[in-house]
DNA sequence: TTGAAAGCGCTAACAG
DNA sequence: CTGTTAGCGCTTTCAA
């Protein structure tokens, strides 16, 4: 004998009652609710969840899928781990769990996501690593379910959305370099089709454009791994006739192996070449010279994320109203030290 | 209408016959097996995890609890990303699921872990960043619950778990280091209750010893938060007599903000101090001096980490039998240039 | 080889 | 205020 019929029966009343007791119906003597109460705790007893989902049809439970490939996961170590702070303490507030779904670097993303959904594992799913087309989203528009991604795609005009402001910080690089006399600005972006890298780079050419600065092609560089970008970088940026007097960098991790990489060369980042980061994050924050970068509070946005999801969901709608189904998040230029010389005009 | 009901109504057969055809019964009529399975594509069709666990008693699901705290979390998302990728691999073998949980910095992780276990949503667990005490583990093995630790833990005698060889990565360090004359060996932990420290303290003190060289407890650090010890380490470095030789860090990211503190001062890692880190991670792969550090298949670790549980559940026991209850991980000594100098000694 | 029916643990509707 | 009961979706007896 287990569970609820187990409780019930050590205090010699109807399972019923107990349930309500439990679940903080009003219609329960206060005298019989502070006997269940206090036997529950004293028996450890919590209600099974395969239990209560069958019988109300959710689950209470939030899925958080995330892919384990090394390029879907340019982001940088401490990403998720602060998104999901912020992602909890909202659902915290709803006595929701996030549960989180590894899919494995050689899954299709879709027929992970599917099974998980199909299973009817979780109420809502917050999706990350978005691609420029990305086939989870028509799947679970077709689907019903509610969700919303960290991230923006062609592929879900009308879903919710929140993403980083790669429009901004390309516009207040470029702007900044500018003014520092840098015309030749070259970008580094991860090749593949997650879909930032198609983001930053329009963002980036309609910053230069602004400038009355001209779109070069061959200071697009594409990387294949993210972490160890340097070597490829450094190469293709001495392929050049005239090396680029600044980069900007898509994701701030590719600075690890650039600046090395450079150094080797003997170019000096911050005084040959102009380097600017993406992300504030904590493992860059030791490089020298140190790395101009766009700050951001991770937990926030994981709390505005959690929160957008939830007022796409009926139950909660009403808890979050008028808030706008995407967002660009905003991100503020930190100045270091990686882009602070001027360029001395030629004549 | 939905679910299985739905589906025999489709197909004028009674539910019975359709989950005996799709979990693969032998007795099913060939015929009405393909029907049924195609069935099944077509509608896509997915088993409602709650009624299978609810019937079943098993949910087909492994937890993998994880926390946020910076502190418990200092080797970044790779570590953990790596480790998911090998688990996955044996718990696909076996049509098992792996979820993880992110326990909230500021949850009591007790309180969390029971609750997951207490509603029944997993069939076991592997628990991570282990303390010297720890009471999920006195609470896991009051359960029941089947569950491995990625740690050690003095909480466990007899538990299942598997643990980096902190060790053998003291001695090879300490045997290293001794080679090349070097008497004043500094080492670097974690400050606070994650085993780790312990462990790697314990050891280091051992492999000091077999060399005859006194333990001094002055040459002992415990750092606050791992990324950014950089400055107190230094600091406290200076305030010795005399510079130890070298400094043995229990964390390789810890050489990240080390490295940037110690130039300012002017020392220089590789020359002035030798530095020997821990992992080899490729976010500490392009600091010059190249760190020496120890070499570790994340993944070969997952699996290694999945099939030990599985051996201890009784469903999957006898796959994989003779397996030992608990394993040190053993590492490899990656040489490179930030230990790599003589002591000259003195006369 | 198939159908019918019980029952996993729980909550909600209803009767008392 | 409490007890009884149906039924969520599924698998697994048991009978046919």
């Amino acid at each position: 004998m287990k569970g609820i019929r187990a409780l019930a029966r050590h205090l010699d009343i109807s399972i019923g009652t107990v349930s309500r007791a439990l679940n903080g119906k009003p219609d329960v003597n206060p005298e019989t609710r502070a006997r269940v109460m206090e036997a529950a705790r004293a028996l450890g007893y919590t209600p099974n969840q395969s239990g209560r989902s069958l019988r109300q049809g959710v689950t209470n439970t939030i899925g958080f899928m995330i892919e384990m490939s090394p390029d879907a996961n340019a982001s940088g170590d401490d990403f998720f781990m602060g998104v999901f702070e912020g992602v909890q303490t909202v659902l915290n507030r709803h006595r929701l769990d996030l549960v989180v779904f590894p899919c494995p670097a050689e899954e299709n993303p879709v027929d992970y996501l599917s099974r998980l959904v199909g299973r009817g594992m979780v109420d809502a799913m917050i999706i990350s690593a978005t691609r420029r087309r990305d086939d989870r989203i028509d799947f679970l528009e077709k689907t019903q379910l509610p969700f919303i991604a960290l991230g923006r795609s062609e592929s879900g005009p009308d879903m919710r959305w929140i993403d980083l402001d790669f429009e901004g910080v390309a516009h207040s690089s470029v702007a900044r370099l500018v003014a520092k006399g840098h015309r030749r600005i070259a970008l580094a972006i991860p090749d593949g089709d997650i879909n930032l890298g198609h983001v930053f780079h329009d963002a980036y050419r309609a910053a230069l454009s602004q400038h009355g600065i001209a779109y070069n092609p061959a200071l697009l560089f594409r990387v294949a791994r993210v972490l160890e970008c340097g070597d490829d970088l450094v190469t293709a940026l001495l392929a050049l006739p005239e090396l680029p007097s600044a980069i900007l960098l898509s994701s701030e991790v590719m600075s690890l192996s650039l600046y090395r990489k450079l150094q080797e060369r003997g170019i000096r980042p911050g005084r040959d070449i102009a380097v600017i980061g993406f992300r504030d994050n904590p493992r860059t924050s030791f490089l020298t010279p140190s790395l101009t970068c766009h700050s951001i509070s991770l937990s926030d946005l994981g709390q505005t994320l959690a929160e957008t999801l939830l007022a796409g969901i009926p139950a909660f709608a009403d808890l979050y109203p008028g808030r706008d189904r995407n967002l660009i998040w905003p991100m503020a230029l930190v100045q270091g030290e990686s882009d602070d010389f001027d360029i001395v005009p030629e004549r």
